[in-house]
DNA sequence: CTGAAAGCGCTTACAG
DNA sequence: CTGAAAGCGCTTACAG
């Protein structure tokens, strides 16, 4: 018995071993194990019993090599410190993990060498498919053609409509969290937003327009008021608005780190939430939302579903489904305390 | 020349292939591309370029098999949730990336038979080594004995010393937040922590205590104020401390959320911050301590670096050097404006 | 300098 | 029901 801690650990048991073990062929061995019906129950009973005692694992590397296919799948992000690759990388993994699929990590940092560098090491280790997660709704250029698997785009859709991507509905998001302040009775409705360079910001100010419109009204200000996504200008934006505009009675914010910012704004200018202005956030970021006073209703873009979403489309893709353009999930909105009907 | 959208994918190139295209055998082509030196320059580049034109990415698994390693190394997560797994993850990620090795991920959700199940799947795989990421500083138990490949554990420790076990020091975390709290001038600190179920909590609080005595003081109110991990539980605590010892110049606050919420309740207790008294939180959470007014001082555990280091513990073990037992790597103290100098 | 051959660990027709 | 043999794509002695 070799002791694990004492330098040199066991070689890891091969098919050979289990058959010796068992006195019988690797071929027999390997029907054995793989539950072919053409063994006798005896015969099974034994390479089994071999396979325990040596704590056999099939080499999967063996295995890949003959089928064609590893079992395996590239998760390929741009940040992984940004909030919401994680979601949506949860979601993949979870998918895979249930199929027996498992999944190389790559971080390529937003840089494009980075993530050539790291297709080409992916290619390498022969992944049936691939999954590439933005860190922003905009699209994104394609990997480039010469990658033999499939590829789906998650979070952030590629540029190029033959592809298949999975994002989240920005616009319908932006509908559906004035539509929530309207059926709380709100008709006063700020839109204080993040970096108008961002498609999401766009997006969900459209849909915030589109839904104050089919109700014959219009924004606070006539316009949203695109900043930063950050707490401060949730504060900077509240204070402005609420001098502006004094009978506002509802905020849909970009950003719950927007809408804490507005929060505390209100709160300090005696403005009592929910029952002077309802107040939504965006993310649904449950360190913000749940500490916020008070709790905060907020927008969940479901990124883990977008996620398993992604990792079906791309099984189905290995399997020969391929079903290109891009794809918008709808996304939910998560009341709490700070959103409620005029009373 | 197959259309990639249209179906089928090309067939990946293989080495039989380049040497076809390139007139030689398919030994010549291996050593070609591999750079040995038992080539004519000449025969290298024609393989070079058939290589270059069919975009010939060898395949890993072959290699892997014959080499007995495969460049792989797994990732076990407890739970991808939780913000200290994701930087340790990062920092191993990064450690792995520059190296060419490439990184399974898998997440086990807290749950112990997902992680035997992901175990076992990355030893079929034959990875040359597993990282095993916890979420909390408390040990955990070991992968068990049967594990043909070194492990390291990041940040939260193996309960066998036996084991390599990289984490951060809490004890020197809770020192270090103190020390800055006194070089400060600060002399009535007080300790508001979280669930003190956690050793993180015990261990800052140890810290912190021995600071305090070796400069001859001790903590206000002679405890730490253990809670939960929560503003709300930050709010409290300040308004229960400040009414009970209203001379408390410091807060050492055991998470960033803690001290969010002391900054919230100084200020509506008007007093002020660092003016009246300094207050350092713990993570480095950006977008808690950027936010907060004044920006939030914070002890950064140096997470990033906790799982690069793992990485390398884990390089060298499958190099054949084992480093057993645990490593605790110091904390930062992160300065920003809520804590100042009394003035 | 080049290539035929063995072999990494497995699966799968194909005989027996 | 069982096993000998070929082969997945590659690397590495070993001859030539």
């Amino acid at each position: 018995m070799t002791n694990q801690t004492s330098g040199t650990p066991p070689r890891a048991a091969t098919l050979t071993d289990v058959a010796r073990l068992a006195g019988v062929s690797i071929a027999t061995a390997s029907k054995a194990i793989n539950g072919r019906d053409q063994v006798k129950a005896e015969t099974r009973l034994r390479v089994l019993e071999a396979a325990e005692r040596l704590s056999f694992a099939p080499n999967a590397l063996a295995r890949g090599l003959l089928k064609g296919r590893t079992g395996t799948v590239g998760l390929l992000t741009s940040d992984l410190e940004g909030r919401f690759s994680i979601p949506v990388l949860m979601g993949a993994e979870d998918a895979f993990g249930a199929g027996r699929v498992s999944v190389f990590l790559c971080d390529a940092r937003g840089d494009a060498i980075r993530e050539q560098h790291h297709v080409r090491a992916l290619l390498s280790r022969r992944v049936d498919g691939l999954i590439v997660v933005g860190s922003r709704t905009d699209p994104r250029p394609p990997l480039g053609a010469e990658v033999p698997v499939p590829v789906v785009y998650a979070y952030a859709p590629s540029e190029d409509p033959e592809d298949m991507s999975i994002t989240a509905d920005g616009v319908g998001a932006g509908r559906l969290a004035v539509e929530h302040l309207l059926s709380c009775g709100r008709r006063k409705i700020a839109h204080v937003s993040g970096d108008p360079a961002y498609k999401a910001a766009q997006d969900r100010a459209t849909g915030a327009a589109a839904a104050l419109e089919a109700a014959g009204l219009s924004l606070v200000g006539n316009q949203t008021y695109f900043g930063s996504w950050s707490e401060g200008w949730g504060r900077g934006a509240a204070r402005m608005i609420v001098e502006q505009h004094p009978d506002v009675d509802g905020f849909f914010c970009g950003s719950d780190q927007i809408a804490r910012g507005v929060l505390d704004a209100l709160r300090e200018l005696g403005r009592d939430v929910p029952g002077d202005a309802s107040v939504i956030g965006f993310d649904n970021w449950e360190v913000l939302t749940t500490n916020a006073r008070p709790q905060l209703t907020s927008v969940d873009m479901n990124l883990e579903r977008v996620g398993r979403i992604a990792a079906q489309r791309l099984f189905a893709a290995i399997d020969g489904t391929r079903r290109p353009g891009i794809e918008e999930l709808p996304c939910r909105v998560v009341t709490r305390e700070s959103t409620a009907p005029i009373s």
